[in-house]
DNA sequence: TAACATTCATTGTTAGACAATGAATGTACT
DNA sequence: AGTACATTCATTGTCTAACAATGAATGTTA
């Protein structure tokens, strides 16, 4: 099976850099270049596409955006295919959540429900597949958040890298970013009640998630997570209706009224 | 609670337009813009930032890249914040898999485990929470596909439409995005076997899915979901041990050895 | 009142230049 | 021979200065 050639098509005058981008990530998931090849120099591309070179470069910018390519200086240098790390891509679906969420688009509700199944399926998985060294990492995760003088903050911090190690521990790389990503939109959603937590409870909580994990028991791995959840769930009720805010609308955030989106 | 304003910091002599883009990411992160306002113009940002208008309009790129922001010439336009579109956010992510998969990082397996217990999930909920019009959109897919004249490309339009629906059923946008991500990043692992499918079998089973669904019958849907699934698996299976291809390597796609990645 | 023309701020694109970089190559010294 | 250092040079990064295209607002005319 030998890579098909590239060939770029003319372009009609009209968001040009944006036309480049597109044939040359059509071009890459063809398998014109693979991972780790270089592409064509910049003044290479503008002389194919028959624009200047600043438009070629943005074409390329649009592509290391997302990680699709990256570049370097030099005279061994060039842009070159390459595979976008998870934190990356994690980051930039955290991103569009946080702005779905602020923009009315997904509730609070939407992003901890989804929390809820995913984590309690990787819960499930990382009974069966966790091995020494990921229950290593869960433990170590749950005795350092132990220091009842850590700020908040670390505390958070703490609480993260517990689920992190646990969906890590489930050995399924598309779940595992999908987890990365719904916490890493959470800050956004959860600042109103962290503060409301009470961390021995939730200290215990973890330490059930984990002994379930170091008993290889998916079955009580996924109880003790949904209890865990559970318990969540009834702090932010508590923290909303003392606040007597409404369950519905949830954007704290300050919201200007928004220009039409075209 | 007010907006915080935006305070620009001055950037290192490296990667200009990148600490740019970082920071108004950030800004937009911080609510300085909310969706829909207009950031500066190109010039203003270049003066904030003391580079040329050429490198502010690299940084404007990479925020484009993703979707968040968006930009309108003439008169009143300007360089606006906005939501991402979910299939926009869907696209980028089962680009990423499948980038993921031709380097090696993630197996068919991984991707198939993922869109089982997504849609396993999804399924369930739709059993709970679907409206008339879900059901009608469910149905008229699995009756579309009745043809047994049509293509294969056809098919696999309708039978993503069928899925589709099911996720979108689901009612929760979170979820949807990542059901939408992994059956985008499908087409890359899937061409080896679609055409052992038997549609017949197929349609069978979208039939009890969706019967389930209006049956308001979430165990039964999610069996019915399982079982489809489960089909599917045996024929990759076969499919792949006829082909006496090893389980575990499973990239088809021609591989050069790559370049190391720095 | 409606249709049309003009204005003009803003993004889109161009051209040519110079700066920064870093791998490869060459050179001198031990 | 080997090692430290200097040079080369292709390539990306940034700058400058301009012009083109656009489209909302405004003005003008029928």
């Amino acid at each position: 099976m030998s890579r098909p050639p590239f060939q770029p098509v003319a372009l009609v005058r009209r968001d040009a850099s944006g036309q480049i981008a597109r044939q040359l990530r059509e071009a890459i998931a063809a398998g014109v270049w693979v991972p780790g090849e270089r592409l064509p120099t910049e003044q290479d591309l503008a002389d194919t596409f028959e624009v200047s070179r600043a438009t070629a470069r943005e074409a390329l910018k649009l592509l290391s955006a997302t990680g699709l390519v990256r570049s370097a200086r030099g005279a061994q240098g060039g842009t070159f295919v390459s595979v976008p790390v998870a934190e990356q891509v994690a980051t930039q679906l955290g991103e569009a959540i946080q702005l779905w969420y602020r923009a009315g688009n997904v509730t609070v509700q939407n992003v901890d429900e989804a929390r809820e199944v995913l984590e309690t399926i990787c819960a499930g998985l990382a009974a069966s597949r966790r091995t020494p060294e990921d229950i290593g990492d869960i433990q170590s995760a749950v005795e350092a958040a132990q220091d009842p003088a850590m700020s908040i903050d670390e505390w958070l911090d703490w609480d993260l890298a517990f689920h992190t190690a646990i969906s890590r521990a489930a050995k399924n790389p598309i779940l595992e970013l999908a987890m990365m990503s719904v916490h890493l939109s959470r800050p956004a959603t959860n600042t109103v009640f962290v503060d409301l937590l009470d961390r021995q409870q939730v200290l215990d909580q973890h330490s059930a998630i984990t002994q379930a994990i170091i008993d290889a028991d998916p079955a009580a791995a996924r109880a003790a997570l949904k209890n865990h959840v559970s318990y969540l769930d009834l702090v932010r009720r508590d923290a909303l209706q003392s606040l007597e805010v409404d369950d519905v609308p949830l954007s704290q955030l300050p919201l200007k009224p928004a220009r039409p989106q075209q």
